[in-house]
DNA sequence: CTTTGGGCCTGGACGC
DNA sequence: TGCGTCCAGGCCCAAA
């Protein structure tokens, strides 16, 4: 489900709903999502202000007033919600593995189905030196992401772009909606090799990347089946897709005859489906 | 080193 | 109605 959009858009939620919540009670309902959850989760987290909120990558960082910071992963299928319900008195649904009870009878409620998802917790030292946030590529939204900068992370790699777009070293918080709009909206096909974009391509695709991901932000992220925002809203970016699971349709920048051209397409690239217009993405 | 493929899970859509 | 197959927003690891 949730790429850079949807996580930035819970990450926000969370923060306009729990900022400044003490943890009252924690109630962890199996062992482990995609990795175990962190021993003795319920005691560490016990009394505990979540202080501040942050996203990474596809992360979510909240930092605890004890200097430790709690870290979720929403996977493929996960979902938090903040309800307005005492701890002890909401009824958990199928698929609630985490429910953390606050001072402000708020309950933070992890739902995953699939459970791709994680939760980790550790102080400042430990996260500089995990290994899944060293190796992370720039923020696509911060000033150190630009053309230069993913001109000089394509060099050298054969792997078609779109392969590239999805590698986090490279770019981090793209998932695959984003990689194929943003490859369409730069016209360019996503079975190119990275390095063989030019300099000026590469700058107009490392654009339209911001552009397409600071919009489906504002759209608070696209709902495709499980996401939502902590509210329970839909986001509703997916009625802007271009090519993403649009396959035979007129894709919004073309005007060709779909019964000739087939309309979208759609390709296999790692095991992932890719979208795009073979009319106007070159 | 790079790149690919399989695995982790559940459930919905589809074909027969 | 049921059964089998394929597919889904991500990430990690083994193998080539």
């Amino acid at each position: 489900m949730p790429e850079l959009p949807e996580v930035e858009t819970v990450m926000r939620g969370l923060e306009s709903s729990i900022l400044g919540a003490r943890v009252t009670k924690v109630n962890q309902r199996r062992a482990n999502l995609r990795i175990p959850f962190p021993e003795n989760l319920s005691q560490r987290l016990s009394g505990a202000v979540f202080q501040s909120f942050e996203r990474r990558a596809k992360y979510i960082f909240i930092h605890l007033d004890d200097g430790n910071i709690l870290i979720i992963h929403l996977g493929m299928s996960g979902r938090i919600s903040v309800v307005t319900e005492l701890i002890d008195s909401y009824k958990p649904e199928k698929h609630d593995h985490l429910l953390i009870g606050f001072d402000s009878g708020q309950t933070f409620v992890f739902n995953d189905t699939r459970r791709f998802g994680m939760v980790m917790l550790m102080g400042p030292d430990d996260l500089a030196r995990h290994p899944a946030f060293v190796s992370l590529g720039p923020e696509p939204l911060g000033n150190e992401f630009n053309g230069p900068v993913l001109h000089a992370a394509f060099a050298g790699k054969k792997t078609p772009v779109k392969t590239a777009l999805l590698d986090q070293r490279v770019v981090s918080g793209v998932g695959n909606i984003y990689a194929c709009e943003a490859l369409f909206m730069a016209g360019l096909h996503p079975e190119r090799p990275a390095c063989s974009l030019s300099i000026d391509e590469v700058d107009c695709l490392s654009r339209t990347i911001k552009k397409v991901l600071a919009s489906a932000i504002k759209a608070g992220g696209s709902t495709l089946k499980d996401y939502r925002h902590v509210s329970g809203d839909t986001g509703y970016f997916q009625y802007d897709f271009g090519v993403y699971d649009k396959k035979g349709m007129a894709c919004p920048g073309c005007d060709c005859d779909i019964i000739k051209t087939g309309g979208v397409a759609v390709i296999r690239q790692s095991g992932r489906s890719t979208f795009f217009c073979p009319v106007i993405q070159k």
